[in-house]
DNA sequence: TAGAGGATTGAT
DNA sequence: TCAATCCTCTAC
């Protein structure tokens, strides 16, 4: 079941963020379709330094963090990487959360091909790997979460509340103080989130 | 318009 | 620990 708009309307990213633990990510691409039970997120506003959107300050780049929750967010990162995010929260308040882990769920063989691997291990612990798996780049970058190539959906996978461990985000040690923040979510011991 | 640096990754 | 790799943002 695809998620509502309401899910990504809330005023709690952190929120989101855990809630998007055990939902699933799906692309179709080329009529291929691939997808991933999410493991590991991080949370991200403009009321913290982490954030692309720190203070409010729009770019060309960040932009559509400032849209309607329920787009995505696709960004390039070190030059080679490119990252997917959801967007949340109402227009104008710039929020999104990194889906930095996936467990492979549909399409192992068309994710292996694009790692250019022939085992399905690690190709989608990462934020950076689980793109190249499922096919995103920043032509996704705005795309609605309920269209035909990008979706998120309900698969009944149920999460309790003491499978989800919180610890800061990674990579952001340039946010100072908030990069202490518990704002990283990961479905505890499973073995496909991030090293 | 130049220069610095980055929400990563995999090899050393 | 380090380089790959190039886009984005800031400052001049």
């Amino acid at each position: 079941m695809l998620l509502p708009e309401a899910f990504y309307y809330r005023n709690d990213v952190t929120r989101i963020a855990r809630d998007l633990i055990g939902k699933a990510l799906y692309t179709r691409l080329d009529g291929e379709i691939t997808a991933g039970l999410i493991v590991e997120t991080e949370a991200y506003s403009w009321k913290e330094r982490g954030c692309h959107a720190y203070d409010s300050r729009m770019t060309q780049r960040n932009a559509v963090m400032f849209d309607e929750g329920g787009h995505a967010y696709v960004y390039l990162c070190y030059g080679m990487y490119n990252l997917f995010n959801v967007v949340t929260n109402r227009k104008g308040k710039a929020e999104a959360v990194l889906i930095r882990a996936l467990e492979p769920m549909e399409g192992v063989n068309i994710m292996q091909d694009r790692a250019g691997v022939q085992h399905s291990k690690r190709i989608t612990s990462g934020p950076g790997k689980l793109t190249r798996a499922l096919g995103i780049d920043r032509t996704h970058n705005g795309v609605p979460l309920r269209s035909r190539q990008v979706w998120l959906a309900d698969v009944g996978y149920k999460v309790g509340k003491k499978e989800i461990v919180a610890s800061p985000r990674i990579g952001i040690d340039y946010a100072g103080e908030d990069a202490q923040l518990p704002w990283r979510f990961i479905l505890k011991d499973n073995e496909w989130v991030s090293k």
